[in-house]
RNA sequence: GCCACUAUAGUCUAGAGGUUAGGACGUUGGCCUCUCACGCCGAAGACCCGGGUUCGAUUCCCGGUGGUGGUGCCA
């Protein structure tokens, strides 16, 4: 049975980042009939945040990416949050201290700092060679110690991840990193080891970040005596070829692309693209395509760089096959932000802005017009193409008015053109600048008059009227 | 500094020892049209550099360069 799992620190926010290597691990296992967990990684106390497993849950959830196993759910191999798991990594952390694949270091941080001001790049093993007597005398003695892996000085190991091939790393580029912090919370480095044993992970999928110290968790399975799972690392989303998206510069959270009126599959199906393709020309994808897809063959080995605008696209593709019903509830609540109180009729707005707009934000752009009236501008008469003037508006705007007033508007409009000696088309733009007082609108003007209601349409043709001194 | 990973248009990518180097976004020309958008039809735009292997390398190998990552009592 597959089991992958998705292990955030809870920092209070789902980097999109995130949300892929989750998306992956998800997609992966239930291609397989697996299982996906989601567990927490909390053990630098340094960086509580209140609130963050949540935050994780519901972005997860809304992203439509379900967790089999996790905090709340439950699940056999519990806890899932690595704080709750304390005394389970200390007891594996004591097996290796008696097989001497661990050790307890009291080195203080002066003099690991002296060390690596003196040019030392690792930790020279010092306490490495305490005996054993000396060891308990200290702990006994209450001074405050980290254990440590104890790495072998030569050699090399090889191992294989899904993307990458072999990889090969020196053990003289490896430290002997800390397994136990001094306030006995285990590091990253031994409890993603740990825990994914325990939980039965059989593939790990995780950053390249990774893929580097990999060697390390290897031999931490090998001590004891464990399965290695199956590594398949990513390489990061990119804001440019050399910043990674970071929450800093604002364009990383999941729940922020929401704000901005993305729709939450549109996000997933963008970034299921950003790293791995799907081996054919069909981009635009449902949870259950990517799921029937998804293979780690595809999987990219270079890093990829976030592009907002081919997201827009895509949000775009998943608009416009809303059901009518569907985009106005989707729009209301930016109507209610931008244009609220208007007397128009809003699910007509909803049908003429559906094809208009990318993502839901857009709305305050394309129906500015709403607002805008009352800073008229008459040059917007003139029109190259059509050679209006706004001479010809001032002269127009009576029988605009009128028309705008009969029972078949737009015959009227076009008598009004024949009758004058102009084209169509002039006085059709005459008329929807006169009615909108904007350059672009989401329709003609037939289609304002219907979404404003008659009396409007009147009301503001005659304050056009009173603005062009006709 | 040392170590690792990586390299096809602006971006995401496909691809094979010999191809007109394919697709998508974006850009751009046109059509449609009272504007915008949608839709449709076109166009421009790429194999990081240097060696080697080979009849032939963008593809394989080596080196360089660029980018990223690791080198934490962060994950």
């Amino acid at each position: 049975m597959v089991r992958t799992r998705f292990a955030p620190s809870p920092t209070g926010y789902l980097h999109i980042g995130g949300l892929r290597t989750a998306l992956y691990a998800y997609l992966f296992a239930k291609k397989n009939g697996g299982k996906f967990i989601l567990r927490i990684e909390d053990t630098d106390q340094n960086r509580e945040v209140a609130g963050a497993v949540d935050i994780i849950i519901s972005a997860l959830d809304k992203a439509g990416i379900h967790y089999d196993e996790g905090p709340i759910v439950g699940g056999d191999y519990g806890p899932y949050v690595q704080s709750e798991r304390k005394e389970i990594y200390l007891k594996y952390a004591k097996q290796l201290l008696e097989s001497g694949d661990a050790y307890c270091c009291f080195c203080s941080k002066e003099r690991l700092a002296e060390m690596h001001e003196k040019g030392a790049t690792k930790y020279d093993k010092h306490c490495l060679h305490l005996s054993k007597q000396e060891v308990q005398e200290r702990i006994a003695r209450g001074e405050p110690y980290v254990i440590r892996q104890n790495i072998p000085e030569s050699g090399t190991h090889t191992y294989h991840d899904e993307v990458f091939g072999d990889v090969t790393v020196d053990y003289k580029d490896l430290e002997d990193n800390i397994l136990i912090k001094s306030d006995g919370m285990p590091t990253y480095n031994f409890a993603n080891v740990i825990d994914d044993h325990l939980m039965g992970i059989t593939h790990c999928i995780r950053g390249v970040e990774y893929l580097m110290s990999t060697p390390k968790y290897n031999l931490l399975y090998d001590a004891l005596g464990w399965e290695r799972p199956v590594y398949i690392h990513l390489q990061p989303i990119m804001r440019d070829s050399q910043h990674k998206l970071s929450k800093r510069d604002g364009d990383a959270g999941f729940e922020d692309f929401l704000r901005k009126g993305f729709l939450p599959h549109a996000i997933v199906n963008y970034i299921a693209l950003l790293g791995w393709n799907p081996k054919d020309n069909n981009e635009k994808m449902s949870m259950a395509e990517l799921t029937d897809k998804f293979s780690i063959e595809g999987l990219q080995k270079s890093s990829s760089i976030f592009d907002e605008t081919k997201m827009r696209w895509l949000n775009s593709l998943y608009v416009k096959e809303m059901s009518a019903e569907d985009f106005h509830a989707a729009a209301l609540p930016y109507y209610n932000e931008y244009y609220p109180n208007k007397d128009i009729d809003y699910k007509y707005l909803s049908e003429l802005l559906q094809s208009r707009v990318e993502i839901l934000t857009d709305i305050k752009e394309r129906a500015a017009f709403l607002n805008a009236f009352d800073n008229f501008d008459i040059e917007l008469f003139v029109n190259k193409k059509w050679k209006t003037t706004v001479d010809m508006a001032r002269e127009l705007i009576d029988d605009c008015i009128a028309a705008t007033d009969t029972d078949d508007m737009n015959a009227a409009l076009e008598q009004l053109a024949e009758r004058k000696g102009l084209k169509k088309g002039q006085v059709l733009w005459i008329h929807r600048i006169a009615l909108t007082g904007a350059a672009a609108t989401p329709g003609g003007g037939a289609e304002m008059v219907k979404l404003f209601g008659k009396a409007e349409a009147l009301r503001r043709l005659n304050e056009v009227k009173k603005i062009l001194g006709a």
